[in-house]
DNA sequence: AGCACGCCGACT
DNA sequence: GTCGGCGTGCTC
């Protein structure tokens, strides 16, 4: 047993396979599976994952393994065997499935050296000048001094200089020195008797150390002391103490800061929906439940005493929720019930902060996790549950490479682990409620508020009746009388708007000229901060232009999200009213998302207008009204979703209002109010709206009546790309079976990204268990033009986005 | 992906 | 002759 195999760092189609390497002598019983290795591939030395050992290889003549880079593995057999699983199934490259489950520090770098091994003398000239006395150097020095490669050719050969690769993998872990004594106590004494009298903070700290014989933080030895290093470096010096340093983890969340709360008293409906999760966590059987509650029906109540369980019995949990809702609200609610017991993972964390809380897991410190859709690859060995809140959240899916879907992974990880998965939401995605209602899934009820509130009312205006009555603002009369209502009870107020489109474009108002990518077919967004005009897919910038860059006139100026020109309005009519606006103009800041909720919380404003980001999770107490200035906004999209997506988003808005005592309301402005979904989401009533719907996508022939795969071609050369497309819809028309629809060849939505033209096609199925084979067999149809010609193909199964 | 190797046209 | 540009093939 003393071949590995392994995955190498090398995302190709070409080298999508293991490689088998010796394991040498002095690495026997050390090289593990699921540890990262540094393996020499051709001339140059490269990170790899073990994936297996045995004692044999098809190939004689084997390499050896260089050096280990974890010391245990950073991937369980479980994690390895789900990498397989999502490279089989999303069709990605398996090396990018298996760095897809880990912290971004964990991915290597590659460093290239110039060594100069032979005679200084007989360097050439050039490269002399650039080692400037140095031993080695950057190769990249080299190639920016304007030396031909050549060169430094024939300097190897001649033996003078020689090339290393060299991999670092090494992750910062944070230290922080710590200081002990290096000696008995019996030669401290020694020492404090040896000591000059003048020394004084030198005695002080001898004597300290003869008290206490342990170690102690640098900096509190310090303070406790009142002195400085300066009196503590000739200690060290001479041997009487030590300075170590300590790991420690950066810690976003101050452990102590959260009061601890106990488990509340369940209701009724809580109760009997808690009941099968329990059972089936003591079990220890896979069943995939949805726990479908109402806004404030307290579905996390749910979720945090059935962790409880979990807990006791010495399992672990995942809880994933939704980026835009990972606040420190959210976190505090698990923190504070589990203490230190949880670790968070989630994007505003920089890099070492996830690496930490990562490794609290690899290390058994935790037993919750709480995080984003990457913490579903949390490498828990013993998961009692895997909750997933608001289910119908788009971002549950990765939308590059590899293309999985959460959910999918989670009820993968609860088969292998045996254990129950949650999906919690007030209004699911037709997919998952349809599966509950053929029990598929367990179906979980929760119809009512805690605390006996009532769901707010809603009042549909249609804004067409204001245009006619002569109000051309964006306020309705209804909602602005509301609003200075609550104003003047000190009540607070929550507008929201559905932005559309892109954020920030510039436009000219004589000719309608608007500013573009040139290698991009999308408008530039505008960037206040440097003023200037940025693109959202390519890293192209360009200055804002003071005139129209085609008929010259000064009106060219930039469209505001929408948010601020409503501020603006808003603060016309209501001069004295204290309004906050949360959009992505606001909110780049780090922590501003967090200090804005906080104000507004403290109720240093009357207003908060927002964007889709303050739809979820915002719980304040003294909002009682809700305004949706444009509900149909979101409706026209063409997208299948649409419907559904704004029936999810006026729910949950609707839901931020009367959560205390205070009853709330709600007003939805929009064009088209007897719309079903606006209708339907104005009563509350989901299972109208999910009957109605189905039978929309019925007709349409969409999900989840039929599956999707989206197949998109993109190539510099337009022509090109368009003759690829074609070819591929007809494979695909013979592979596939009769029932099956392809719609397409069409350029994308986005015809051009980066210089490259993208077209696509869909297909739409109701029955192909061969469809990953076939897809699997269209890229080895094209490898070779993928390899050398620059053609992408991508394969999106069940995809969100149709770009 | 990188890198070597080989073939080609284009320069000092 | 040597320099750089690309196409091709290989990496245990």
């Amino acid at each position: 047993m003393d071949i590995a195999r392994v995955i190498v760092d090398v995302p190709t189609s070409q080298t999508n396979r293991t490689f088998d390497y010796k394991i040498p002598p002095h690495l026997e019983g050390v090289v593990d599976t699921g540890m990262r290795v540094i393996v020499p591939f051709g001339p140059r030395k490269i990170m790899g994952f073990v994936i297996g050992i045995t004692d044999e290889s098809k190939h004689d003549r084997l390499k050896a393994i260089g050096d280990v880079m974890d010391l245990t593995p950073v991937l369980t057999g479980e994690l390895l065997e789900l990498g397989r699983w999502i490279a089989d199934t999303t069709l990605c490259l398996h090396i990018s499935a298996l760095q897809a489950m880990l912290p971004q520090v964990l991915k290597a770098k590659y460093e290239k050296e110039i060594h100069i091994i032979g005679d200084r003398e007989q360097l050439p000239d050039r490269i002399q000048l650039v080692s400037n006395g140095r031993g080695y150097f950057p190769f990249d020095d080299v190639t920016e001094a304007g030396i031909p490669y050549s060169v430094v050719q024939k300097a190897m050969k001649e033996g003078t200089i020689e090339l290393r690769y060299k991999v670092k993998g090494k992750e910062t872990l944070k230290k922080i020195p710590y200081i002990a004594p290096a000696v008995p106590v019996d030669t401290l004494y020694e020492e404090y008797e040896g000591l000059s009298k003048q020394a004084k903070k030198q005695r002080l700290i001898t004597s300290y150390f003869i008290e206490y014989p342990t170690e102690i933080e640098e900096k509190k030895l310090l303070e406790e002391l009142n002195t400085t290093k300066a009196s503590l470096k000739p200690l060290i010096d001479k041997g009487t103490l030590s300075r170590v340093y300590k790991e420690v983890y950066r810690s976003p969340y101050e452990e102590d800061a959260f009061e601890r709360t106990e488990p509340l008293t369940l209701t009724e409906e809580q109760k009997d929906a808690i009941t099968p999760i329990w059972r089936s966590v003591t079990e220890k059987r896979h069943e995939t439940f949805l726990l479908h509650g109402v806004t404030g029906s307290g579905k996390t109540e749910v979720y945090l005493q059935s962790i409880q369980q979990v807990i006791e019995e010495g399992r672990e949990a995942i809880v994933l929720v939704p980026e835009i809702a990972l606040t420190p609200q959210t976190v505090e609610r698990f923190k504070s019930r589990f203490g230190s017991n949880v670790a968070v993972l989630h994007s505003a964390l920089s890099k070492g902060e996830k690496f930490d809380e990562w490794r609290k897991v690899q290390r058994k410190e935790v037993q919750v996790v709480v995080g984003a859709r990457s913490a579903i690859f949390a490498p828990f060995q013993n998961l009692g549950i895997i909750i997933i809140d608001e289910e119908h959240e788009t971002s549950y899916k990765q939308e590059d490479h590899p293309r999985y879907h959460a959910r999918d992974v989670a009820i993968y990880r609860g088969e292998q682990h045996d254990c129950p998965i949650v999906l919690g939401s007030a209004t699911p995605t037709l997919e998952t409620y349809a599966r509950a209602k053929k029990g598929v899934y367990t179906l979980l009820s929760m119809t009512k508020r805690m605390n006996e509130a009532s769901m707010p009312e809603v009042e549909r205006i249609d804004m067409r009746e204001e245009l006619h009555a002569g109000n051309r603002s964006m306020f309705s009369r209804s909602l602005f009388d509301k609003i200075q209502e609550r104003m003047a009870k000190g009540e607070q107020t929550v507008l929201f708007l559905n932005r559309r489109g892109y954020s920030t474009f510039v436009m000219c108002r004589d000719c309608g000229h608007v500013s573009e990518c040139p290698h991009c077919d999308i408008a530039l967004t505008y960037h206040r901060k440097n003023d200037r005009l940025k693109c959202h897919y390519c890293s192209y910038e360009e200055a804002m232009p003071t005139v129209c860059p085609s008929c010259e006139s000064d009106t060219i100026r930039y469209f505001g999200t929408g948010t601020q020109k409503i501020e603006e309005s808003l603060q016309q009519l209501l001069p004295e009213a204290r309004i906050i606006r949360m959009d992505v103009d606001t909110t780049r800041q780090k922590g501003a998302h967090e200090r804005l909720l906080t104000k507004f919380g403290n109720k240093e404003a009357d207003i908060l207008l927002g964007t889709q980001m303050i739809a979820k999770g915002l719980d304040f107490g003294n909002v009682t009204l809700v305004g949706v200035l444009a509900a149909d906004s979101l409706l026209h999209l063409p997208d299948f979703r649409s419907s559904e997506k704004t029936f999810q988003l006026l729910t949950q808005v609707s839901g931020r209002a009367g959560r205390d005592k205070l009853p709330g309301e709600v007003v939805v402005q929009s064009y088209t109010p007897e719309h079903y979904s606006i209708e339907m989401a104005s009563q509350y009533d989901y299972e109208s709206f999910y009957l109605k719907e189905m039978k929309m996508r019925k007709l349409g022939q969409y999900p989840p009546y039929y599956f999707l795969t989206l197949v998109t071609v993109s190539h510099p050369n337009q022509l090109y790309a368009m003759d690829v497309i074609r070819k591929v819809v007809t494979f695909l028309q013979e592979q596939l079976s009769e029932e099956t629809v392809i719609l397409g060849p069409t350029p994308s939505p986005l015809a051009r990204i980066k210089d490259r033209y993208r077209h696509q096609c869909m297909i739409k199925y109701r029955n192909e268990p061969n469809l990953t084979k076939v897809m699997k067999r269209l890229f080895q149809l094209y490898e070779d033009e993928i390899q050398n010609k620059d053609l992408q193909l991508t394969i999106d199964f069940q995809p969100y986005h149709m770009m």
